[in-house]
DNA sequence: TAGTGGTCTAGACCACGCC
DNA sequence: GCGTGGTCTAGACCACTAA
């Protein structure tokens, strides 16, 4: 008969699009506890097991992290478990090597008609955009062109990219307050350029991985557009399938 | 003190292999409904809960499917929600497209070195190799060649593979009650070589996106090797990071 | 109306990390 | 020993589906 409700969200999923609020007010700090299941359930006026429902479906999504016996923190990419979450690449023989991001330039300029799309800014809006290639122990591996709205990273220069000895995700989190919690990308097979080919080191032409990746923050925003190059030829990019 | 458990497995994982058992054993199969909670809980004498946790663990690997008020069904590759779960390329209008896969050979051979490693066969032992090419609505966009363990796949000719009107997988289900639970890909970029640029209709050297693939069944034992060559021209191969 | 999965609660106990 | 998350239970009630 009558129509009950027909936007009928569980009481757990009303926790935690609260404990997101808090999260995105910035109440906790990546890598920090959060309040324990018991106080988070009293604080909200439920059950601990209605908590715990909001906090495993966050956990799912690598907003939080859950450590028995410890607590529960809120991911950070300065975690050195999630340092380069985002980054697929991986060394033909599957050992883990050594990263190194070398900044090349970095400079303002006007969104324009695609970066404005897909950032949701004003056409003409500032932005900044970043090059850098990504070394593997010596091999140059990746160069990517990096678009990031200027309102936001108000204060990115090259020098402080080149003084940052980390991921650029946990550069933004710590000196931007801007946390990358996922991303889509779009991967093609495209031929080298002359200037990339010159960085990666290769004759021009070389088939390359194009990686257009857009990663949002808290709410679906886009906050990073980025194109990496990749070089297969003695790595490969790993996805899983379920 | 004395070490309690050193390989402590909670209840609900004991619960969980024991249905993985029962539908590995055939005990329901593809598309069909699995008992209700109610009657497992009794079945393995634990509470509702605990076997509801073991099937949401289920649910999420994508071995089963719940549905409110019907019940949970064993996952199928059948399923049209299902149909093409492992391919990600997609247009660049981001259109759903009609699939069409072409058989074009079938033929066996004897395991080579790198075969039977992947396979986890002997080396020498019987095996299916298939090419085909996969069409969205008439344009041609991926080639495969795939590599298939003979024990396993008997029967398997290019008249079965043409006269199959659906995805590969839903036949290997069908017709060889394989179940294609998870999968490993290898993503690198390639030039097109002669053959491969003609049936693709595009120049020799264009490149390519190489997808190479391990598929798994129950038990991470692998059933299928495959690669293959993604023109990506008008498509992308998408991929969500979390 | 009956049966299924989905939510919510309250309480007991276990495993883990740390002091 | 204490506090944290992790497991397990039992029971009540809700939402959805199909007969």
């Amino acid at each position: 008969m009558a129509q009950e409700s027909p936007t009928f969200s569980p009481l757990y999923r009303q926790i935690k699009s609260l404990i997101l609020q808090a999260l995105e007010a910035g109440e906790w700090r990546p890598g920090q506890s959060i309040p324990s299941e018991q106080e988070l359930a009293m604080r909200f006026s439920v059950s601990q097991g209605t908590v715990r429902k909001a906090i495993d479906e966050m956990a799912a999504e690598n907003l939080l992290v859950r450590r028995q016996g410890k607590g529960t923190f809120v991911a950070s990419h300065s975690d050195p478990r999630a340092m380069f979450r985002f980054l697929r690449l991986v060394p033909d023989d599957d050992s883990i090597p050594q990263r190194e991001s070398i900044p090349l330039e970095c400079w303002r300029a006007k969104a324009g008609h695609e970066a404005s799309r897909i950032l949701a800014i004003e056409p003409g809006a500032p932005i900044m955009i970043v090059r850098r290639l990504l070394r593997f122990a010596t091999t140059p591996v990746v160069v990517d062109e990096i678009y990031l709205p200027g309102e936001v990273f108000n204060g990115l220069t090259l020098e402080v990219l080149q003084s940052w000895r980390s991921s650029l995700y946990s550069l933004f989190e710590s000196r931007f307050g801007l946390r990358m919690i996922r991303a889509d990308e779009k991967i093609r097979a495209v031929a080298a350029d002359k200037s990339t080919a010159e960085i990666l080191d290769v004759a021009e032409g070389t088939p390359l991985l194009s990686v257009e990746r857009v990663t949002y923050t808290y709410g679906d925003r886009p906050v990073e557009w980025r194109r990496g190059l990749y070089l297969t030829e003695a790595h490969y990019y790993h996805n899983e399938l379920n």
